[in-house]
DNA sequence: GCATCACTTGCAAGCGCTCGCATACAGAGT
DNA sequence: ACTCTGTATGCGAGCGCTTGCAAGTGATGC
């Protein structure tokens, strides 16, 4: 039914052997341009398309990457993807995308079936550190490259963005607009980013001469707006806190949420600032002030990064790649508020304005 | 290095064939028990696992199902994929997943890969009908499911929402709060799904005996916020609507965003319905009134089709299953403002209500 | 004029598994 | 005792491709 190697060889009236040399890239120069014409046309011909499977099993390559993602609906991760699959299509391999909705079971299961499948090699961006097995679960499946996942030896080739330089961009841009007390929601203490962000944001306050105070440090356990919206809730009522940085942009839209609920204005009341910059940033009200990172980059950096290391094995260099973070200043972040702390927000027009 | 499964035979003392037999479910049964016992032991000690490549080639099978998605960034795909996998995986298969980006070129490309690598079926989620080729160009590849894509000929099973009955209920809504003046962003016309909600619309509104003004219809070419903007605009600009319903949350958003701009308060000024029920739809101000489907049993539910059909090829029975959809009212509608249309937006509780 | 070389092509042995067929063997039926 | 059935295993031919090696060809150099 479908077209074999064979079927073209007869047609092209050479070897089997020699179809094949023709119409692989890197074995294309030990044919000769004639019969390597006479081999594509009758490829066309007959509509031939390899079979990757049996090609695989031949070759010992699968020519195919993992790609393992904690939680598909985190809008940045799709910009990644793109930029992965660009590189990695463009190279011949196709990405195998597991998504292990941060359970441990499920993550097993699939890089049982990745490993099954012979992956060339594994994108690894769950960012969980500290495992009782470390990386080494991946490592020995295939070569990884930790993409937004900073491993703690560095004994892999990784490309995370530049944490610390984001959350210096947003304390300087809160200092300057008067803040000091500065709350901070931050991610799961497993989490690689989460850790680098809290260094990031200790750091800049130090820079600025402002006293650390870890009371206005307050972390969630699960990344989702309602651990935003909790923690929030708290830094209001147990601080004096005039500006909040969330984690990421999901958990700050908790906050936004939180202040909205309890009548507080933002950012007259309280200023809120948020982490990855997602499509939906700029649409929520007030539209977030958060850092841009170009994910799609990063994607395409790490398949980049992971083809060096198939295409020469034993370049053992693990070098780690950081991309800038800029900052996008939206509405979210005002002036500190000189006098008594939050301004209680308009609920309607037609309602009188001010406290209630 | 790895095991193959002449060395679990060697060290069981039984033929190669006979380890497959026992490892395989299917085949379990024509191996005694005493011999299945030894080989699931010889297997476990050299840490065995069968390698996927060399089974498909010979079985004919890859246990692989393609999935294309138009724009994996678009979160209710992410909720669907769930759903597919968790069936797919119970079953041994695993999936491919492949995202377009919208992209006539991508789609070739990632359609050509998957046929090399002789996926046994496909579930197709591009909704863009009316292509030259119609569907035949997924057809030829392998067996296709179609999900949230209404196939104009119905020659291949499909899962579905039913966007009708979402419609009436939004209308139903609308209408009960006295809205008779409803504007509709519509999706792009090649969509299934837009056109299927139009036709829900105008249903519905023929049922409150409510004409239908073609004005109040408006198109847009390309699903996101910022053509959710301009079609609102050239709804209020054009008309005397008082309630819009978007394509999808995030064009909804895009109108959202428009009505703040031009200081029009939302619900009271203007109605906003969306239509998925987003995970950010509540958290956006105000929250987002909008039509939930249940995307994860949708993508199950596909992905159990598939399988059917896999199992038993000649059953060509090309079922439609449809999906409830589901209103989910919070604040973004309300009451018809009995008077002048759009009532201004406060900006900030220290500037005087009303228009400035 | 002959060894040398580069360039093409053919040959065939796998890659690790599945599956139809043959075989062996135990127990049942007559 | 003999055939008959059913169950459990062995056997080996592939699945469609890649790749090291051999072999053939004509051109080149001395």
């Amino acid at each position: 039914m479908r077209a074999r190697l064979e079927d073209v060889a007869r047609l092209a009236n050479v070897h089997p052997a020699t179809v094949s040399r023709a119409l692989n890239e890197r074995t294309r120069n030990l044919v000769s341009q004639e019969t390597l014409d006479r081999v594509r046309k009758a490829a066309e011909e007959l509509n031939y398309l390899p079979n990757s499977v049996a090609r695989s099993l031949a070759s010992a390559r699968s020519y195919s990457i993992g790609v393992i993602i904690g939680d598909l609906a985190v809008p940045l991760f799709a910009q990644m993807l793109r930029g992965i699959d660009d590189i990695a299509s463009a190279a011949g391999y196709s990405t195998l995308i597991v998504d292990t909705n941060n359970d441990r079971e499920r993550e097993i299961t699939h890089l049982r079936n990745l490993e099954a499948r012979r992956v060339d090699g594994l994108i690894v961006t769950t960012s969980t550190v500290g495992d009782p097995d470390g990386s080494s679960r991946f490592t020995k499946v295939a070569p990884v490259v930790n993409l937004l996942r900073a491993s703690e030896l560095a004994s892999e080739p990784e490309v995370i963005s530049n944490d610390d330089l984001g959350m210096h961009q947003i304390i300087d841009h809160l200092v300057e607009l008067g803040h000091s007390r500065i709350g901070l929601i931050a991610g799961p203490p497993m989490v690689s980013t989460a850790k680098a962000r809290v260094r990031g944001y200790r750091a800049a306050l130090l820079d600025h001469n402002v006293p650390v105070d870890e009371d206005l440090v307050v972390a969630v356990d699960h990344i989702d707006a309602a651990q935003g919206r909790k923690a929030a809730g708290h830094l209001i009522e147990t601080t004096d806190c005039t500006a909040i940085v969330g984690f990421n942009d999901l958990v700050t839209f908790g906050v936004l949420k939180e202040l909205r609920e309890r009548n507080i204005d933002c950012p007259r009341g309280i200023s809120v600032v948020g982490y990855s910059d997602v499509p939906t940033a700029d649409l929520v009200y007030p539209p977030l002030t958060t850092v841009a990172v170009d994910h799609y980059a990063m994607g395409a950096e790490a398949a980049r990064m992971l083809l060096r290391v198939l295409d020469e094995p034993e370049h053992r260099s693990a070098p780690s790649v950081q991309f800038p973070a800029r900052l996008v200043i939206r509405e979210s972040t005002g002036p500190r508020n000189i006098g008594s702390r939050p301004p209680i927000a308009a609920r309607h027009p037609s309602e009188s304005p001010g406290p209630d």
